[in-house]
DNA sequence: GATGAATGAGCGTTCATTCAT
DNA sequence: GATGAATGAACGCTCATTCAT
């Protein structure tokens, strides 16, 4: 009786230009719901009316209301997991352990606050049972990104175990940045937040070198970052 | 005279007792059906049969179906607060940071455990605009709380910005432990992700002395937390 | 997430007065529509509308909408078995086989008389694939008792195979009558064509005596029906 | 000019060769469908994806879902009249009764059983309200050659009535055969059933000579079936 | 003609909430 | 107060039909 429900996103690969549009008009639809109602206006039928098309067609590209939510979370994970694979490629070795993470922090910063409400939606998804599987999916490629820096960087390290410390980094630094995001706390701006995040990581994950006064000293002077690396 | 009044008072009490029996039962039939079915499982039915009481006296004591979940949200909002409160009171500032920072890891820890599924739960309640405002409160006074010690601590705090380390301490620590609890991390157990918890908060936060590497060993060896303080 | 769907046909034992009322409304209404206008018109809030409830209400009672129609359907199956156990009974043994047979099939026309857009419907659903159990069952226990009246009788019997005489016999009947109710064939009364009906099930069954000629020309005459058995 | 004719020509025939194509792989897809899924099964999209032509082509040909099941009943229809009309024509009176007889059962048996699944919604159909109009023809039709027969047929016809002969005669042998099939009642093979079904027919139309054992001692020794008509 | 994307009325079903008993 | 039957708006989803390409 009811066909089977694939994990699959798209029902239909959309051929035709129209259809492309359709399929784009409904996600773009969707993130603009979810960023600005939140998760539970986004019916089919808002979403197939902010989209300008029918109920009807929204059926012809997803399978069901969920394949939607999915494909925004593919979506964006996907944008976070580029991010962190051109931050932290080993082409950018030579850069500065504090330039790179920083960096990265700045870039997801920019990421969530492109819509906000929608990474808000995105985390709730993340913590449903039914998502659990997709959710761990995504930390573990994220998690393997930062562990594959954390073993390359010349920048001398820490935690003695690399899997432990990629998994913190990652859930404090997603987790303070989009709750910077969302809870705007007063007298905290943005920039100042993602420095506090960029001397958590880097405190935690690098050995630092003594005299360590001189050398934050030196970087508050400066406004620059000194090499942790050779 | 002294039967009927006796009677009188007795027939009062049972009542306000009931009462308080009925939420109780009530609250505790929200917190089984959250912890083990999740969200979607707490219809306002399957709350009432699983308290053994009817729809409708649900609805004598709370106003909506939400009430029932703020309701739950405040008990462990107030856990957590007086969890931090007394392990951060003024009265416990003689113990090493890291003793102080280990314990209301723990703490939380524990607390999670306990109820892994309603923290769950309350985590997505906690991202729902409606609540924004519930959840923004309550940050602000943890971070009150954190921010009071972090005053009166007489450890070398190295954040300029106390709000700053308040809030970013708070949403890591948080996120981490029940990200630990709900996806399991592979090859991680809680007591070591505690400790890098520990580590997190502590580097962040105190202002390391040289040599490093020294006390750093020492811990190592001893098992045993040295002094951060004097 | 979907509860599963037991084959069970009330979802919970009304006990109350207006409970009792509620389902009877909705079965009734449910067979008027049948009847009146078919099976498609018999959607959930048409019946809802018809019994002058709510639709919740009927979920209340009925797990889903095919329950209503299993309910019914058993209802129509309890009818029919009760009717021929009834005839067929041992007790009825001392009756002529013609007279046995002609009240069956006089009772079943009734039967069907009664609503025979129901029984169309009931027709129906009997020959949909998800309800071929629920037929075939009752088929089973139909047969059964025909068969238990073959092997009773003290008629002649002419069949070697009494299961595949019960078959034909049943299927025959059955569908002569429906047939005659819903088709209305033009020149036919239904008087008549109980009694061609019964013929055809008597010269089947029972072997006949000779002459042939000269007992039907009495029964004709009589109106009577000779004794098949002694 | 020949040339041009000539293509002129087969531009034309194509084109209605390619829409009775068209129109035959609607109809077999449908078929398929009908018989392996089932009547709920044969959506439009569904039918246009089998028979490799798009919804839109459908519609070129049959002006509304219904059509196409009309079409096959239809089809149908005039199998099973094309087949009794053959076998009950004239020409064949010179045959025992029992051997045309035999030869109408199988003959339909065959025919249902090469597609029982249709056969069960051609049957579902059959009994819808708004069909009753075409099936009342389609037994009308069907009575009338069986009634030609009983007329013709030198055989000594017992009831008075031959329309209702020919109705009772009609339902019987097709419901039974039918059930037959899409019951497979447990120990009853075909070809029983098949005799047991000329033995129904045979026994209600004809009028026996006695004595009746011998002949049908006779028929059972022999395998023959001994001419009734002289 | 042929296509298949788009349509939207209508379906079965759920569940927070109300209120007569 | 307690009950639980009744309510009905709203949901996700289907599919016969249309029509721009």
């Amino acid at each position: 009786m009811k066909a089977r429900r694939s994990s699959t996103v798209v029902r239909k690969l959309p051929r035709q230009a129209r259809a492309q549009a359709t399929v784009g008009a409904i996600l773009e639809a969707t993130v603009q719901i979810l960023d600005r109602e939140g998760l539970e206006a986004a019916t089919m039928s808002h979403i197939a009316e902010v989209a300008g098309v029918s109920v009807g067609s929204i059926y012809q590209y997803f399978s069901h209301r969920d394949a939607i939510l999915n494909a925004l979370q593919d979506r964006e994970f996907e944008r976070s997991l580029r991010l962190m694979q051109e931050l932290l490629a080993d082409g950018n070795l030579t850069q500065s352990a504090r330039e790179t993470v920083t960096a990265v922090v700045r870039g997801l910063a920019e990421l969530y606050r492109s819509c906000p409400g929608l990474h808000r939606v995105l985390a709730i998804e993340g913590l449903r049972v039914a998502k659990a599987d997709r959710v761990h999916a995504f930390d573990l490629r994220i998690i393997e990104i930062v562990r594959h820096f954390l073993v390359a960087t010349s920048a001398p390290m820490r935690p003695k175990s690399v899997d432990a410390a990629a998994f913190v980094v990652v859930q404090s630094v997603r987790a303070t940045m989009l709750a910077c995001l969302l809870e705007r706390p007063s007298g905290l701006d943005e920039e100042t937040l993602i420095q506090e995040v960029v001397d958590l990581v880097l405190r935690y994950l690098v050995r630092q070198e003594s005299p360590e006064n001189a050398r934050e000293a030196a970087r508050d002077a400066e406004g620059a970052m000194p090499r942790l690396v050779k």
